[in-house]
DNA sequence: CCAAATTCAATCAAAATCATTCAAAAACAT
DNA sequence: ATGTTTTTGAATGATTTTGATTGAATTTGG
């Protein structure tokens, strides 16, 4: 087995488990002890790895984000129920949008479908989806500090070079005679054009985002399908008469 | 078997498998080791593929080159000084292009002058500066994997909005007769502009880069200053007669 | 805290792979 | 047909990789 194999070979167990003993590397590879220590040396080297006695464990690279990590929390539960079930949506070779804020980010380790080519304007989102292997494009613009979203003309501009296949957004209120809305007019503008240039799109909102209303409107009910947790019976209803919903299956 | 034959046999194969033996290939062409040594070494000059002890591998861009984590530990030292020394060069109000890189994003720790407005091709580096409080515009772009860049069209489309006092950009290598180099030409497009639309260039290069040529061609000598720490007298003097450098004071 | 067990880095010789050279064979031009 | 260039395969010694062995360092269990 050459040693590129067998690096890669490691590698890949390392991805499937983050901590691995010398020996399970001895064993997969046929190698001799020596030349898997050599390996683990080498890979330490080159920061793919880190050694640890006994084997060696997955490099992290953690990226603590407090105002984000904040919010990520409320409603965690829920929204990470919505979003592994808006990441079902996506087909092969699609071209999506992928909006900033934590339900979309959410939805990037249940990315299954690899072949599909993103466009966001978060940087959080775009070095996540990267990571994973996925075509990721950014679309330029002012560096917002505590959305690490991208605004203004730049991120509009940017936006305007693509068209989508689907969009996936998050907003702050939902209305039923309002529509969407978000605090922030510029992020707002943003998500509107987004919807303008694309086939499809869907709104990603837990329960705590129904009959609110924020500052700046985006869209219309009907002009997306909401993918949202189980509601109450009642809302519900009155909802489904204006636009489209979609609830997470069990 | 002809020599075309085996070449394209061999890329066949490897498409199968990312990493082959030698062996493989004698015995799938009937040709002699020292006939597939010679091709694997002409394939491995057109870029084709790269070998490696006992065989060859489908060329990556992984490998090409060395990734983020990799290079911050090269020479860190000399680039902590080259950094620190071109932060000083920052005036309030300037408007400056950083480009991605190890080096330049050493620079953003010693930044002083906060009012100061900076674009990047670098997502990491805009996380950074908008960390710092600095007003922050990203390029936009396709999000290149290994370096963090942001390139293609979209960057550049990007970058042609903004005109800049200033701009600090990273390179693989300097060369007399040559110029500044880096490996990918969708890089060095990158670059060139944002030279382009800048009064001043800087280019950071710890000692390393010196006399080194990579890939694709960014700019001459004479079109940027050089910031780069203490170098042998043989060497400066050789390049002081075709551009401006700047040594780092003691 | 100590002692046994495990894991480690360093060293070395054997095995594998490598670049280089050279002469024979093949393809080529004249 | 003849001489020239190119390609090929074998042989060479150099280089790299490998696995076993050693004693040192670390972890584990009492």
């Amino acid at each position: 087995m050459l040693t590129e194999e067998r690096h890669h070979l490691i590698l890949q167990l390392l991805k499937e488990k983050e901590v691995r003993k010398l020996q399970e590397f001895v064993e997969a590879t046929g190698s001799s002890e020596s030349t898997i220590r050599r390996d683990l040396s080498q890979l330490e080297e080159e920061k793919k790895l880190i050694r640890v006695h006994g084997g060696a464990a997955l490099i992290k690279q953690k990226r603590s984000e407090p105002s984000m990590m904040e919010k990520s929390n409320q409603h965690a539960e829920e929204k990470k129920r919505i979003a592994m079930y808006a990441a079902k949506f996506l087909r092969k070779g699609d071209c999506i949008y992928l909006d900033a804020g934590t339900t979309t980010l959410a939805m990037i380790p249940h990315i299954e479908e690899k072949d599909i080519t993103v466009v966001t304007n978060s940087i959080t989102h775009a070095a996540a989806l990267t990571e994973k292997g996925i075509q990721t494009f950014v679309t330029g613009g002012f560096l917002k500090a505590n959305t690490r979203a991208l605004i203004g003309q730049g991120a509009l501009h940017g936006l305007n070079q693509y068209s989508f296949d689907k969009c996936f957004i998050g907003v702050n209120g939902i209305q039923l005679n309002v529509g969407f809305t978000t605090p922030d007019p510029e992020e707002a503008l943003i998500k509107r054009t987004a919807m303008k240039q694309s086939l499809e799109t869907y709104v990603l909102a837990d329960r705590s985002k129904f009959n609110e209303t924020a500052f700046a409107h985006i869209a219309h009910l009907n002009q997306a399908v909401i993918i949202t947790d189980k509601l109450e019976q009642e809302l519900l209803h009155s909802y489904k008469e204006k636009t489209s919903i979609k609830e997470v299956e069990a």
